[in-house]
DNA sequence: ACGTAAACAGTAATCATTCGCGTTTAGGAG
DNA sequence: CTCCTAAACGCGAATGATTACTGTTTACGT
């Protein structure tokens, strides 16, 4: 088939998102795709990143002292968010109860699509410092 | 000792965010407070806002369509968003198992000062439209 | 009354993100 | 192979929330 050359940048930038559990910023993606990809704009980089939301190939899991981080992983699962230098990792052993999920629907009266539970502290490399 | 007379507009903004659970954003509160206030400035919203979460009597609780929003209640909660509307609204019902904070500490390997869970979907009005 | 330190207003600057528009590309039809 | 169309793209300008700057005002101690 290989109709992909219409869409190298797009493959890329969700190759690129998906190769990392840096959860990026749309920055990020770009300065990582730039070398290989000279004349990649910044604006592609956050047109794809959208789009991807919108797909559901990509989640955006908030933003991190004002920028956007996105997951390429759209299984859900939990992060934990350093406030002194806005990494972002992963905690694949905690999960969030599922019935609190229903419980959520009843308490809110709507429907509920996702959910995000996220801690936040200061990761042990800042504590080094 | 009668000294609020300085902080009267610190203190105004910090009773608009008490008084209500819309989980303003600094907009939301200076609109509030311009009629009764008419000189404030929407710096000294943010600036107010930036130092009540700097001594914790006041939470950010994330962006919403790009524009943060600030939680008066520093208790923890659960909160459920509306991606339509943007509203926010606390969950009482609902509380992260205490367990799982520890276990964010041993999985990320760093400290953990705060947790915020939040479901997000379509609220009821949203639906009725 | 005077000095000082902090709060404040008003406005300019910043910076992540989005938009507009002309160009390029892929893929299909003739 | 050539033409056509729709979508992806690059680039630069625009947007909009937030922050920084600067001069002024205020409360309070001396």
């Amino acid at each position: 088939m290989e109709r992909t050359k219409h869409f190298k940048k797009r493959d890329a930038i969700l190759a690129c998102l998906r190769s990392t559990t840096v959860h990026p910023s749309a920055e990020w993606v770009y300065n990582q795709l730039k070398p290989e990809i000279p004349n990649l704009s910044l604006g592609t980089v956050y047109r794809n990143l959208t789009y991807f939301k919108e797909i559901g190939e990509a989640v955006s899991i908030g933003t991190v002292k004002g920028i956007e981080r996105f997951d390429g992983n759209t299984a859900p699962h939990v992060h934990y968010i350093c406030t002194c230098c806005g990494a972002v990792i992963d905690l694949h052993d905690i999960a969030v109860p599922a019935e609190l999920q229903s419980a959520a629907e009843t308490g809110s009266g709507g429907s509920v699509c996702s959910c995000q539970l996220t801690f936040t502290g200061i990761c042990s490399d800042c504590k080094k410092i």
